[in-house]
DNA sequence: ATTAATTAGTTAATCGCTTAATCAAAAGAA
DNA sequence: TTCTTTTGATTAAGCGATTAACTAATTAAT
């Protein structure tokens, strides 16, 4: 593979010719005659742009690095798939590719700032949380960010008092699906969280614990367990509380997968969906509309954030508009799943 | 942020000893002494290394370049995101990066053309097909990536002439799942393919075909259907299918979401699963364990093929192996939704 | 005929880092 | 005391582009 000087010898010019032809083809720098012989060169040697010299010189990439504090592979992971895959739909139209970094077992901190120390050049980034990410920690990842003067949009974390680009999403820390229940005369909730040591799901659980409160159902706060995101889990888990609350007449599960366990657990008990026991999932992801019953899930709307995300990352590099926070606001998307009680 | 010469400058020595002690912290060329002052001076100036500059003075950079020829978000492909997650998990823990660059729309050919041409400088490739992408084309794009002179690896594709790293994934061009259901009894099979027009069902077409004739079970032959790997298509599929089979004891879906599709349709026409009509999947994804009877599913090996192409791909950047082809089968995973028949 | 504008280039600096080649001073060996 | 080795640095070239500034030759305008 030659470099833009084989190609500038291959046609007896100079190589800046050929880099100002080959920027802007339009260029009236470079006769006719010269841009024939360029595009002839420049097949007979194969070349291609080296990005790393042109990162280099113009201090710009079109590489966007995404963080995200875990060592774990994510690529699997429900709710950061439609995260990634709204925030690479927006930044391809945009020109971006996208860089991962890799990270070795560590914390959450050391992970971002080793990865950090390998994506310098990036144009910008887009720094995400995992369950296990406190707000600590990840005040501490933006920080560390934002010390390389680069553009920086944060997703799916809390919100933050520095002064930086956000996409918020109340419902990732909000049980939006016990409210809906409520509303349809359900009193008598069993609730089923994530990952009882995972940091988010401790938000869920305050927050929720609040919200009983606030409606006076406060009985419910004792049918609050945890599912680990897993569907085998949350069936037992289902299976236990439905046992150790029979007045129960619904479940709120913190995501679908979750649900699906659910209802598992109905099936086994022999508990006809919404009949005897309604259920609402949470991120309305495909599975939802695969199950039967289809169930009724709050859409946290990731993928509109993840592009919401790029959208705001690229203003940012551009330079275009002033720091800004984006609230998404969930939606619940009705399945068959949730019977409403006459109150 | 700082660079090496502010670091240097700070210290009062020449960039090329805080190079060498940032890239070898044991050296012996740089006094302990000075070696703390560069550590202050690291700080104080937030230095982190440019990985442009460091890549185009090294021809190393670390980075892996995954090319896939469609201008489609491909996260939330249950397929290719299995493949991810083992090509990252795997060449994290070589210290590779990920790359991912944008397409506009294109045909395959044109998009791996753009997205080379905005890569060079990565230290190897993983090429993956889609289902629309044809051989012809998918050799043209391996010729334009080894045009690059750099490690290559395909995936995903069938076995090409030239002489290239490959991982192939035999299951993935042919309908396992029916020698499966054969194998315990059945004789009547509904197939359900993926998209009609698209490339790869094609080849599974005809493998199908094939493998009937093979069989002397040329009646199945005439019921193949195509359910574009959607879970409502393929519903409405299977609901036309099993009303025009009537003698069909069994459908064999090429990916689990379709199966899911299949058993929603049976559950509307009151047919009981295995009982009445047995069904197999395709790539053992979460939702076959999810649903109720679970899917019995043939794995592909989706993961394990991603880490074997990250693992030739590591090789072969460092020179280590000769250009090999790895063959990974698949594997049926039982669940319960298959009746063995009595012959 | 003189001046101005256009065309088609070139030169040389620069981006930030790595590394082979050198060097001077101090320490150790003969 | 002289020679050799070690220690702790420096110098300068090079990686492959981009780009501001300059130049020389034509062409057009006044």
């Amino acid at each position: 593979m030659g470099t833009l000087k084989d190609v500038a010898n291959e046609v007896g010019i100079s190589s800046a010719s050929v880099s100002i032809y080959l920027n802007n083809k339009n260029t009236t720098r470079v006769s006719e005659k010269t841009k024939h012989k360029i595009d002839e060169a420049v097949k007979k040697h194969n070349y291609s742009v080296n990005i790393f010299a042109r990162s280099l010189a113009t201090s710009k990439s079109k590489l966007v690095g995404i963080l995200i504090p875990t060592s774990q592979p994510f690529f699997l992971n429900e709710y950061t798939n439609e995260l990634l895959s709204g925030i690479q739909s927006k930044l391809a139209k945009y020109g971006y590719g996208i860089v991962f970094l890799p990270a070795s077992k560590k914390s959450s901190v050391e992970i971002i700032e080793e990865q950090l120390k390998r994506s310098v050049g990036c144009d910008g980034y887009i720094v995400f949380s995992t369950g296990f990410c406190s707000k600590e920690q990840m005040e501490k990842n933006v920080i560390n960010v934002q010390n390389l003067n680069l553009p920086l949009v944060t997703l799916n974390i809390p919100k933050l008092n520095a002064n930086i680009n956000q996409v918020l999403i109340p419902g990732l820390h909000f049980p939006t699906g016990i409210e809906y229940l409520v509303e349809k005369g359900h009193k008598d909730i069993i609730t089923i969280l994530g990952r009882k040591n995972g940091y988010n799901s401790q938000i869920l659980y305050k927050n929720t614990v609040k919200l009983f409160e606030e409606l006076h159902l406060e009985d419910n706060i004792e049918r609050i367990y945890f599912g680990d995101y897993e569907a085998t889990k949350a069936t037992e888990v289902a299976l236990q509380a439905l046992e150790e609350q029979e007045k129960a007449s619904a479940i709120c599960c913190m995501s679908d997968v979750m649900a699906l366990g659910a209802i598992n657990a109905c099936r086994m008990l022999d508990l006809n969906i919404p009949d005897d026991i309604s259920i609402i999932g949470r991120n309305n992801s495909e599975v939802s509309k695969l199950s039967y019953p289809r169930i009724t899930t709050v859409d946290l709307m990731m993928r509109q954030s993840g592009r919401a995300a790029a959208t705001m990352l690229h203003e940012a590099i551009d330079g275009e508009k002033a720091i800004q926070q984006i609230i998404i606001n969930d939606i619940v998307v009705e399945g068959d799943s949730i019977k409403e009680l006459n109150k």
